[in-house]
RNA sequence: GGGCGAAUAGCUCAGGGGUUUAGAGCGCCUGCCUUACAAGCAGGAAGUCGGGGGUUCAAAUCCCUCUUCGCCCACCA
């Protein structure tokens, strides 16, 4: 017999989580065999940010995967869950950058080489820590293939994509007004620019008519005056009638005193502002549309310099030059004042984009960027969409994917920084040869005139690097076994957030590389947050550290916590001035199965046959029902976790091992376990049975404490529970007469614990108790179980018989039966009286509306025949608990 | 401007046309240190399911509308 002194009274997750964790790894539990003949189940991880640390997104965002790679290598398959990092191009080259600003040192210093140099130690030194931690909540990646998106390996699938692309006339260079952060000294995508709303103001700006006699002005309204003098021309809407008698005309650029034109344009909105827009088109997008489709040729002035600082240009004040623009703007308006050139200014909201990264305000900036041809490889990943070969859970986000793919735009993938894959194109140095070299390595001379050439010093949006992940990962543009076997992949888990960043370029990805969607769910994990619906973020400090709940409660009581409270794909919110609220289901369930295996050590002995291998007709009651109730649970919790209602699986099993299996079948065994009662050897069997199933029902969820538990309890312990089966009901256990018969246990047992809590019957007090069974199967059950029903009632005695004639409590089981227990002295009378009134009213009220319902013929007549025989039912049954407290009241003299 | 989601017990949330009397965890109240577990056991209180209207024999559940929160998208400068 194991020593129950091995397992202390509670459970010490720090105890034992490091080593289980080693044990699985010393196995290679988590290892993926190209070599074995299961079905592949395939999902690679979003690569965290290389220099990151573990925050919650990451745990709940992980602990799902790991939830469903457990689940389903459990099931059999070749299970591959594939690790790595991201180089995260701005936030790695940020976050040395400010390590130099701190030594009083920029990059520019130090020189591209030097700094480069730097990022790779910087991400020696500290890259790679999130993995570690990942292993601290139980993450089951196969460490042997960790990958890193600037792996050599990688950027050659990096370089040959861009090449791929390039001579498929799917990626140019073009020259245009991109988002460009003045901080990050780059140019962002259009994602990466977001939206945020901000109170500005709008500035009404006079620009004189030139000859247009006397002081003819006209007014333009713009929230940004000092890109003002690098404006070409001010339009207006072609059919605008407001502004017919100034075709032709010009007007003069106040302070910059240049003349521009009067132009027509349909973009412009005749109701903003007072109808007539000025030109920018060095800063402004559209502005840049707009001056390309006017007639003519212009020039376009850029006023604004990289560092978003005001030009040396003759077209900006002296005053003005060198200011930064939020300071020029300040002295633009002081200028137009001094000259009676500002109208008005009105106080305006509106949305500004900001670079996601540092939060700055973008600049609109005129430059050459490499961009991605995206609708031809969109329209795969739509139409895989669309015939439902990919598949969202939730589904709405499904149409969040499908709308940004329907108006989707070129992306945008030259990155102004040195950490990154630099871009594999190299422009020829040769007076009057402009041509561009696009190559996996660089080439010797330029192909076309043989002149000297140089790189390109950009480098690409790391998204275009994550965007190949689910192949490049696994070796391609090599034909690898990895490729063979775990291309495509199954379930990609992440958060909603990066659809457009991420989900939709890998699927794009996909099928224009590999011809197959890299994935076919994609499901969508919730946002973690604090109780006023806040996101974790280090700057509001609101944020908790998985890892300091794994310290405190233990990885599986994070996981059950983040799982149980994660309904598929609602936020997550953690409270974290409640630590001990917040994880305390988790923990106390932790510490409930760590003492339901000491009990089961404790009573069981080394071996526990299979309940198969024992004669059925030694089983009781109470084991029919526990391993019926164990089929039913398998089958739900299984169901449950394929249709990614993984809350519901948690508390299926919590409800199951807690309420049935420990709170009442353990208890309700302790005199065979014990040997006062015969038998023992079908309970432990039975007991030790059921408890393996939970624990593998449970590993997904909590795969330490089931681990260590499965390890201890007589059975396949040689086995990981990690690599053991996952259970299949058996049908032959199913046994609903079972389940009905000791439902009606359970319903007596409670009736006279009610009765014994609310007239105070001390604890060691034993009772009589009379039971009038309201159907034969209701007196079968009370016989069968007369022993347990006495032993969990703590009674003297149970009679299934008529109730002496004695002051004492009634109560109605559910089924109609009743129990009466006698109580004598112990009982007030008039206290009685009226504690039975208010039940005779409420049950007057119930009885009311069943009986007006069944006297509907509307109801009776429509609704479906078991509804109404439901009703039927419910209206007896009032009756008889009607009829009986009426008895007892007059029993009692009220 | 368009779209999406949420509003259910003191707190955090499930549920989703009829399932006895709407559930869970935490918290709260009462009684128990019953030899697996006080991180426990037994019992209990607590919700007109955000407001209003509608569809239906039947609405927390479906439809409309309003209010309040949150999120996403968006070229009216």
């Amino acid at each position: 017999m194991t020593a129950t002194t091995e397992l202390a009274p509670k459970y010490d997750p720090s105890a034992i989580e490091r080593e289980v964790y080693q044990r699985w790894t010393d196995a290679g539990v988590f290892t993926a065999s190209t070599q074995s003949e299961r079905e592949p189940y395939v999902i690679v991880i979003p690569p965290p940010n290389v220099t990151s640390v573990l925050h919650m997104g990451h745990g709940l965002n992980n602990t799902l995967q790991d939830l469903l790679i457990r689940f389903q290598r459990m099931r059999g398959k070749e299970v591959l869950w594939l690790p790595g990092t991201d180089h995260a191009g701005i936030a790695t080259q940020n976050m040395v950058e400010r390590q130099l600003a701190k030594e009083g040192k920029s990059r520019h210093d130090m020189g591209r080489e030097a700094f480069v140099e730097r990022v790779w130690q910087h991400v020696h030194s500290t890259g790679g820590t999130i993995l570690e931690q990942l292993k601290a909540i139980g993450s089951s990646c196969d460490w042997t293939r960790t990958r890193f998106t600037l792996d050599e390996q990688y950027s050659r699938a990096v370089r040959s994509v861009f090449v791929d692309l390039f001579h498929d006339d799917l990626l140019y260079r073009g020259y245009r007004v991109i988002h460009w952060c003045p901080r990050c000294h780059t140019a962002l995508s259009d994602e990466e620019a977001e939206f945020r709303e901000r109170d500005d103001h709008l500035y009404y700006i006079r620009y004189p008519v030139v000859d247009g006699g006397g002081d003819a002005r006209v007014i333009v309204a713009t929230t940004r005056p000092e890109t003002m003098y690098g404006d070409i021309a001010l339009v207006h809407h072609p059919e605008d009638e407001r502004f017919h008698h100034l075709a032709g005309k010009s007007v003069v650029l106040p302070l910059s005193n240049v003349p521009i034109p009067i132009e027509t344009s349909t973009y412009v909105e005749r109701d903003f502002g007072t109808g007539m827009l000025k030109v920018t088109p060095a800063h402004d997008p559209h502005d840049f549309e707009i001056a390309g489709e006017l007639e003519g040729e212009y020039d376009t002035p850029v006023v604004i310099d990289a560092d978003a600082l005001m030009a040396h240009d003759p077209r900006v004040p002296e005053a003005v030059r060198g200011l930064d623009r939020d300071a020029a703007r300040e002295k633009t308006v002081e200028l137009l004042q001094a000259e009676g050139l500002l109208e008005r200014i009105e106080p305006y909201r509106h949305a500004v984009r900001h670079c996601y990264r540092c939060h700055t305000v973008v600049e609109p900036r005129l430059s050459d960027q490499w961009f991605v041809r995206m609708k031809p490889l969109a329209e795969p990943a739509l139409e895989a969409y669309r015939q439902g070969r990919l598949r969202f859970v939730p589904e709405r986000w499904g149409k969040v994917y499908e709308n940004w793919l329907t108006e989707i735009r070129d992306w945008n993938i030259s990155r102004q920084l040195w950490w990154g894959h630099q871009i594999p194109a190299w422009y020829c140095e040769a007076e009057g040869c402009e041509h561009v070299t696009v190559a996996m390595e660089a080439p010797a001379a330029c192909e076309r005139c043989g002149g000297a050439v140089r790189q390109d010093e950009d480098v690409l949006d790391t998204w275009f690097s994550s965007w190949l992940w689910p192949f490049a990962t696994m070796g391609w543009p090599e034909q690898t076994e990895d490729l063979e076997r775990f291309y495509p992949g199954h379930t990609l888990v992440t958060a909603p957030d990066i659809i457009f960043f991420w989900v939709a370029r890998m699927v794009m990805a996909g099928y224009h590389f590999r011809q197959e969607r890299p994935f076919t769910t994609v499901y969508l994990n919730g946002v973690v947050r604090d109780p006023q619906h806040r996101a974790f973020s280090k700057s509001l400090g609101n944020g908790i550290d998985p890892l300091e709940v794994v310290e405190r409660y233990g990885a599986d009581a994070l996981r059950y916590t983040l799982v149980a409270g994660a309904a598929a794909g609602t936020d997550v919110i953690l409270d974290r001035s409640a630590m001990d609220g917040t994880f305390a289901a988790g923990r106390n369930f932790a510490n409930k199965l760590w003492n339901m295996g000491r009990l089961l050590l404790a009573a069981v002995g080394d071996e526990a046959p299979p309940p198969e291998s024992l004669d059925a007709a030694q089983f009781e009651l109470a084991d029919r029902w526990i391993l019926s109730r164990c089929q039913r649970v398998v089958t739900d919790v299984t169901e449950a976790l394929e249709r990614f209602r993984l809350n519901e699986a948690a508390g299926q099993v919590y409800h199951f091992v807690w309420d049935e299996f420990a709170d009442w079948y353990l208890e309700q065994i302790k005199p065979r376990l014990y040997g006062s009662a015969a038998g023992g050897d079908v309970a432990s069997a039975v007991a030790v049975h059921v408890f393996q199933h939970a624990l593998r029902l449970l590993h997904p969820i909590m795969p330490f404490i089931s681990e260590e538990l499965w390890r201890h309890l007589p059975g396949e312990r040689e086995q990981h529970l990690a690599a053991a089966a996952w259970p299949e009901p058996h049908a032959t256990w199913v046994d609903e007469e079972a389940e009905d018969q000791f439902a009606r246990v359970q319903a007596l047992v409670t009736a006279v614990r009610t009765v014994r809590a609310e007239y105070g019957v001390a604890p060691g007090t034993e009772i009589r108790a009379f039971a009038r069974p309201a159907s034969p199967d209701a007196l079968q059950a009370f016989n069968a179980e007369q022993r347990t029903i006495e032993r969990l009632a703590k009674l003297s005695h149970l009679a299934v018989e008529e109730p002496p004639e004695e002051v004492g409590a009634h109560q109605v089981l559910p089924d109609g039966s009743s129990v009466f227990v006698p109580l004598g002295d112990a009982i007030d009378v008039r206290q009685e009286c009226k504690r039975l009134a208010a039940e005779r009213d409420r049950i007057d009220k119930q009885l009311s509306g069943v009986a007006a319902k069944l006297a509907n013929e509307q109801f009776v007549g429509r609704a479906p025949a078991e509804v109404v025989e439901r009703e039927r039912d419910k209206e007896r049954s009032w009756r008889e608990q009607r009829e009986t407290l009426a008895d007892k009241l007059r029993a009692l003299g009220c």
